[in-house]
DNA sequence: CGCCGCGTTGAACTCTCTCAACGTGTGTGG
DNA sequence: CCACACACGTTGAGAGAGTTCAACGCGGCG
């Protein structure tokens, strides 16, 4: 009983183990028992090194993939060969739900930013769950409603903010993610700047303009401190 | 047989052309016609003049709207006052998934820009389908995802291409959607102009640019020729 | 027919990007 | 374990693009 990657060492133990995994995952949450084992025999878990690849532009990626541990970037390179960071996911989270729904090549990549645990689910399984179970299918709904309302925002952000009022919504939106007003950024500043659609210079000058606001304070090169959150959030 | 608004005046002649209005919906789309039957008998339809509202921002709206003619046009209003266009609907798509999905306060506006018909569904009706007929959610599931695309894509556009890239590509997008290079503006300059992220100043002055150029040719008000579409592919 | 809002044009301003140089830290290989 | 290298981050100065404010012509809806 020993296979060669990661998770799986042993038949039952690591089936029951498995199955603990997919009954965490939210987009399963609501499902018995029996639906949870049946779609826990077909995932396929992998520990992902850090900044590895999980797929790129222009590939066909057949799978589904869940988050249990880790953190994934997913960016797209626009014709101007311009690095434009999409969105971060975290624990629980999916990807790859495009290839399921309406095969065809992808358009953006997406890379591990620390070691993770990662499930792999064939889309054609997939398929078969979210046609079998309208439970599922509910869930991705509600996810992907709640991604392009975010996505919606970002576009109004990009026009209707300058740089400092997203630098500012953005730290203010992690400290309500966080529940916390000190925090570390889930990603690098270069990658907080393409998110927010800016060069890393003005990003860095604006969080200077702000700590000589007193209303922030940077700790080394990831940690934040919000000192004045209501003068952050009047932009 | 003469109604007065398609809606509900006659029986079972009504309840047939209803029928027939709800099996076109590509939302539909798969259902059997027992299916199709149920869902016509619970529909909402109405004619919507010009310029009405559906519904606004803080609203809680009931209801999943399905256009069968007509245009929609659905926008935000920024913390600054700023109006941004967030997209523009026609015949066959739908609105209003949000409050079926995770019903909640809306964030946006929604206006007809024509005379239009609209059937409206309630959002527990709505819900009892998606989890009904599998089909259903998952030709739901396809357009938010193709939707998620569209404005992921309209974010990379606002960071990486300027101004007149965006027009251009916006000109050109327009040709592919209607396969003529001759056509008419589905909404204001003034709106295509926020549906961009500009002015309208800059958009006027990029199509007089354009026109100089000899790439397009404007007439009247919303009228656009385009005369060199590779020229415009190139920005 | 009149009016309001759309669209256009002009000129000045401001914000961000770009280019460049320098400091830092992190990961790697000797 | 230390040294080096490369990518990240910061700071400065300059240039360019889009916004803003203002005025005016025009057209469509009431």
């Amino acid at each position: 009983m020993d296979h060669h990657h990661g998770c799986e060492s042993g038949g039952d133990g690591a089936h029951a183990e498995l199955e603990a995994l997919v009954a965490k995952v939210p987009l399963f949450a609501g499902l018995t028992h029996e639906q949870i084992s049946e779609i826990a025999s077909r995932v396929r878990p992998r520990v992902v090194p850090r900044n590895q690849q999980l797929y790129g532009a222009g590939d066909i990626n057949p799978y589904l993939r869940i988050i249990h541990t880790g953190t994934v970037k997913v960016y797209r390179i626009t014709e101007s060969g311009h690095e434009q960071v999409i969105r971060v996911l975290g624990s629980g989270d999916f990807l790859g739900e495009k290839a399921v729904i309406s095969p065809s090549a992808s358009d953006h990549f997406a890379v591990t930013l620390d070691e993770s645990e990662i499930c792999s689910l064939d889309h054609e399984d997939m398929r078969s769950y979210l046609l079998r179970y309208p439970s599922v299918a509910f869930t991705m709904l509600e996810t992907l409603s709640a991604r392009l309302g975010t996505t919606e925002e970002q576009v109004s952000a990009m026009t209707g903010e300058d740089a400092a009022g997203r630098v500012a919504a953005y730290l203010v939106g992690l400290a309500d993610e966080y529940h916390r007003s000190s925090f570390l950024l889930p990603i690098s500043k270069k990658d907080v700047a393409s998110y927010l659609g800016l060069t890393p210079e003005t990003l860095s000058r604006r969080l200077a303009a702000f700590e000589d606001n007193g209303w922030i304070h940077l700790h080394g090169s990831r940690r934040v401190d919000l000192l004045d959150i209501e003068a952050l959030r009047l932009v």
